[in-house]
RNA sequence: UGCCCCUUGGUGUAACUGGCAACACGUCUGACUCUGGAUCAGAAGAGUCCUGGUUCGAGCCCAGGAGGGGCAACCA
């Protein structure tokens, strides 16, 4: 027998597929071929640290980091940390973690919040070339003032400031003499600009707050726009991918880099964010689904983080699989579940071991077996179409555990599991033939006689007799107790985010998203084995052992990573 | 009602830049199988949002239209 080890981390063997073209891809390539910037490629990936990232981020980061890779570049981490009220060390953290496991290494890290200095700098080089000016309307009359959509804006009362008496009170901004909201530092652009973003967009803002790496020191805040563009030309990064609803900002972006003076700056190309059918991909709703309970946390199993989808059992290479393959476009998108599941399986198929568990058990007793012998059934753990090695010991007594769906008093046409009077292999055991039902007195069973033939011991038929079915069993003295956590999509709709009017997308969370089973049966071979280690329940799907629910000597955990495809669901399901 | 973006099988992407639509997922057959898994073989499924134009030839170019999406935070 060879042992196996259950380490969590175990390499895949899959291969990543090599990358799609796209559009974006044949502009660096083009751009690479020019020599147009004058420097080698270099992307960066500017997260904000208030949330935890998604599987949406892995399509940037898939994107960003196989561009350097290809190309010979660099990626920046670059957290976009410029509003000191949502952000906090502990997401910069969390962040981190995620890009590595999901097996990325960035070049280099830099903060948003390093910049204020310099992006002060460049303010007063707008005001002394009179392209910036001090604003001293408040937020409503600043709003008013911006015009619809459908009507021009109209100029601020302080838009001709002189520069001197600017520079003075932008001065006296960042010393911290006035409160917040007295005074803000706008670009003087024009105020009918058709894009309502080149409309004096707003450039700082006084915030007396505590910023997580600043502290309270600074009190002049850049806004994403003035900091965004800035702080990739600062880095002397060469290609900024973003997604699709930063278009209109691009204006901005170009004109700022510009009037500071970047000679080869950056340039944005943005592309459609991923969505996936059952779930949201935003962090604002993220959030919400964490601060309202509808979850247990960002790494809930359910949510579509990537701590989520770790503590789901999902493994980095399928992500990363996933995420190259739904390709890059500007077109708005919705992916099937389906893509993603075949990611998970496809990758988990090739390297996880499988063993016996019976979810939703129900006894079967071997009446012709001896009362007190137990046997040592060899089993490998992999079938003979993966390439890995290793079996184990399945103990056999007369009690065992099956499932109670692999059962059917009154069997339709096209089940061929067990029924009264037939017979099925029970995996790597032997084969049964059923003789009797027990059931108590509502009429539910309770135990299932069978007699076993000792001649198919391991499952052979030495007279090539063919069995319908093969079942999962587990001795009943010899099972493992363990709590088996089964998880549904969050939603049951596939577009959350497009609900009727008047409701939201918390009205559309699937109510059956997780089903827990307290008490599943699982073979003895797994005792002792490592949180984080992963398996395929035959016939059921693969499952994650749990690290953080199963504590020290308590029941431990199993969740569902994704279920098997199953062809008699569906048949049954067509009647 | 302003500006901008998008529109190719059920879904997501391709199409050497004008040459008779391809790949993946999904679906359906069949083979194989000690997982109704995996694998293998095969099939169906769009004539590229619409209308017109240019051209020997258009998914790719032009014009108009329709539908979808983004923009009016001192969020990012």
């Amino acid at each position: 027998m060879i042992p196996v080890s259950h380490d969590p981390i175990s390499p895949s063997t899959a291969e990543t597929p090599a990358p799609r073209s796209n559009f974006i891809r044949e502009m660096v390539a083009d751009d690479v071929a020019s020599g147009r910037f004058g420097r080698p490629v270099c992307t960066r990936f500017p997260p904000e640290p208030n949330g935890f990232l998604h599987i949406g981020h892995s399509k940037s980061l898939v994107l960003n980091f196989g561009l350097a890779r290809d190309f010979g570049g660099r990626v920046n981490l670059r957290f976009d940390d410029t509003n000191p009220f949502t952000e906090d060390i502990k997401y910069v953290n969390a962040i981190k973690d995620d890009i590595r496991w999901l097996g990325f290494e960035w070049d280099a890290e830099f903060y948003a919040s390093d910049y204020f200095e310099p992006l002060y700098e460049i303010a007063l080089t707008l005001v002394r070339g009179g392209k910036a000016y001090v604003d001293s309307q408040d937020e409503d009359e600043i709003r008013a003032g911006r015009g619809t959509v459908n009507s021009p804006g109209t100029n601020s009362p302080f838009r001709d400031r002189s520069i001197e008496e600017n520079l003075a009170l932008l001065d006296r901004m960042k010393v911290g003499e006035f409160t917040d909201g007295t005074h803000v530092l706008r670009a003087r652009v024009d105020m009918a600009h058709p894009n309502m973003i080149m409309r004096d967009p707003l450039l700082l803002r006084i915030r007396h707050a505590p910023h997580y790496r600043r502290g309270a020191a600074w009190c002049l805040y850049p806004l994403y726009d003035f900091a965004h563009g800035l702080s990739d030309a600062i880095e002397g990064v060469t290609h900024s991918l973003c997604t699709l609803e930063f278009k209109d900002n691009r204006d901005i972006y170009e004109w700022l880099v510009r009037e500071a003076g970047f000679v080869h700056p950056p340039e944005q190309t943005e592309f459609a964010r991923l969505q996936i059918d059952y779930t949201v991909l935003s962090k604002r709703k993220l959030l919400r689904l964490v601060n309202e309970g509808h979850v247990t946390g960002w790494d809930d199993p359910r949510m579509p983080t990537i701590a989520g989808l770790r503590r789901r059992g999902v493994s980095p290479e399928a992500i990363r699989n996933f995420a190259e393959g739904v390709g890059v476009a500007r077109s708005d998108a919705r992916t099937e579940l389906a893509k993603f599941e075949h990611a998970v399986r496809d990758d988990l198929n090739m390297r996880v071991p499988r063993v016996l568990c019976v979810i939703k058990p129900v006894k079967l007793i071997v009446t012709n077996y001896p009362e007190d012998l137990v046997e040592e059934l060899e089993a490998p753990y992999y079938p003979h179409d993966v390439p890995k090695e290793g079996t184990r010991l399945l103990p056999f007594s007369r009690e065992i555990w099956i499932d109670r769906d692999d059962f059917m008093e009154d069997p339709p046409k096209k089940f061929f599991r067990l029924a009264p009077g037939r017979e099925v292999r029970l995996r790597y055991g032997y084969l049964v033939t059923c003789t009797d039902v027990i059931k108590d007195a509502e009429g539910e069973i309770v135990e299932i006689h069978c007699t076993y033939d000792p001649a198919t011991k391991g499952g052979d038929t030495p007279d090539g007799r063919k069995v319908q079915g093969t079942i999962h069993w587990v001795s009943a003295r010899h099972a493992i107790a363990c709590e088996v956590r089964l998880y549904d999509r969050l939603f049951t709709v596939p577009d959350p985010d497009a609900v009727e009017e008047g409701k939201d997308f918390i009205s559309v969370i699937n109510p059956g998203s997780l089903m827990v089973v307290p008490n599943a049966y699982l073979e003895p071979s797994t005792a002792h084995d490592a949180p984080g280690s992963r398996y395929q329940f035959e016939r059921t799907g693969y499952f994650v052992h749990d690290a953080i629910a199963s504590g020290e000597g308590e029941t431990p955990v199993y969740n569902r990573t994704v279920t098997l495809r199953d062809s008699w669901e569906k048949a049954k399901g067509k009647g």
